[in-house]
DNA sequence: CGCGATCTTGAATAGCATCAAACTTGGTGG
DNA sequence: CCACCAAGTTTGATGCTATTCAAGATCGCG
């Protein structure tokens, strides 16, 4: 698949993230980033293999998974336009915990993890922006961890779909983004398909949500909400 | 408690950290650090409160945890001599999203998060290291959590062992250093005590350990470690 | 020696995964 | 246009792990 994209140091939703680079870091930078347009559901990067590159989402979505011994793929994160993916395997300089795969088409960057590791070094705002940047996306990723392994599917779930609405979702009566199948909504709640599907029935059957194979109507959007904290 | 401490800027474990500091520096930051000696189960931040220090672990074991709305305490880490707490709220410039509660007698100091972040700056290298160590610590999380998910409680019972032996244990004959309570070792693991006893018997009806209200010796490591894997 | 705290043991139960079978759905070709 | 197939989804039945509640055992300590 030959692209014809070219990096423009991330005009997207990263662009503050790099914009303390001087002139000629942005043209090293510029020159050195790869950027890669993905079907869904192709790998970016492969969980155990060394940290080469760090990617930077500018469109598209994707998901963070570990696989365990016994086969099973465990989610750990998604990330979505303006995040970047691989960061801490290239700073801890170690392999990637985590495969990243692409949950629907995907434009992305992958930087050299030395051309950055170079920049971050030499910037110290770029520096400082990074580390806030992971330490929130630390937070928040303890927070999801704890949350999946104390709160009951019923509520993860429908904290899922709160989360999954759309921006202009009117108050009684949305919609649900959901592409995915459920077999892969139900990897990213923390379930499997068949608890997935009972609860989702459940719900519908208490008329917060209408059900159909391709999208998911929320009706009642307080009693999800009610149901998500 | 007054305390007769200075601030060597860690003379310990975390000295390489902060190496880099030039000698104006190194005095702000030694002039702003307050030591102190916590006793055993004393409270060092809380979660949900400013973070307005980080902590640097002298000395002694602390643990961090999440309480949740049931009134649960979920531990989401612990932090030994040279570490650091504290840092992701302080960086992320948002609360604390856990308190930390001292394991044992400890000395810490505290580091105002101004300073800190001043220096972290205004000093590169201080700030690519504390970037690795994030990441690092980030990947170690990610890990614990995945692991508490999907391990079956003897599972982690036995890792939790094997990681708190003595450094000199014989192979074949150790003691686990656990000084604390079983409640506390539950909670540590991420379990209930009763089926942490539960556990911990069975291990021993098998010969693999020998318990002691006091302590817990490891009559068979190979065995312990076969389990923890 | 007795009392309180901690630890252990037992029984009942919740929540979820798993296995397996029925049921949709959309696509394909006759 | 319809029959059919394969993939995805739903539903039911069952089992397992760990929690919870409750009662008993044990220890340390006054």
């Amino acid at each position: 698949m030959p692209v014809s994209l070219q990096c423009q140091v991330c005009t997207g939703a990263a662009r503050e993230l790099f914009s303390s680079l001087l002139p000629e870091q942005r043209a090293r930078f510029a020159r050195a980033a790869v950027p890669h347009a993905y079907r869904a559901h192709e790998t970016i990067f492969h969980e155990g293999t060394p940290a080469l590159a760090v990617y930077c989402l500018r469109s598209g979505t994707i998901k963070l998974f570990r696989r365990l011994k016994h086969g099973e793929e465990v989610v750990v994160g998604t990330r979505g336009a303006g995040d970047l993916a691989g960061l801490r395997g290239v700073l801890a300089g170690m392999p990637y915990a985590s495969t990243a795969m692409t949950l629907e088409p995907a434009i992305v960057c992958a930087i050299p993890g030395e051309i950055f590791v170079g920049l971050v070094r030499e910037n110290p705002m770029l520096g400082y922006r990074i580390l806030v940047r992971l330490a929130r996306e630390s937070r928040l990723l303890e927070g999801q961890l704890v949350e999946r392994n104390h709160d009951r599917v019923a509520k993860r779930t429908a904290r899922f779909l709160a989360r999954h609405l759309p921006e202009d979702a009117p108050s009684t009566s949305a919609c649900a983004g959901i592409s995915t199948s459920r077999e892969e909504m139900a990897q990213l709640i923390g379930t499997s398909p068949e608890t997935l599907s009972r609860v989702l029935h459940g719900l519908a059957d208490e008329g917060i949500l209408e059900l159909d194979r391709k999208e998911i109507r929320v009706l009642d959007l307080e009693a999800l909400l009610r149901r998500a904290d």
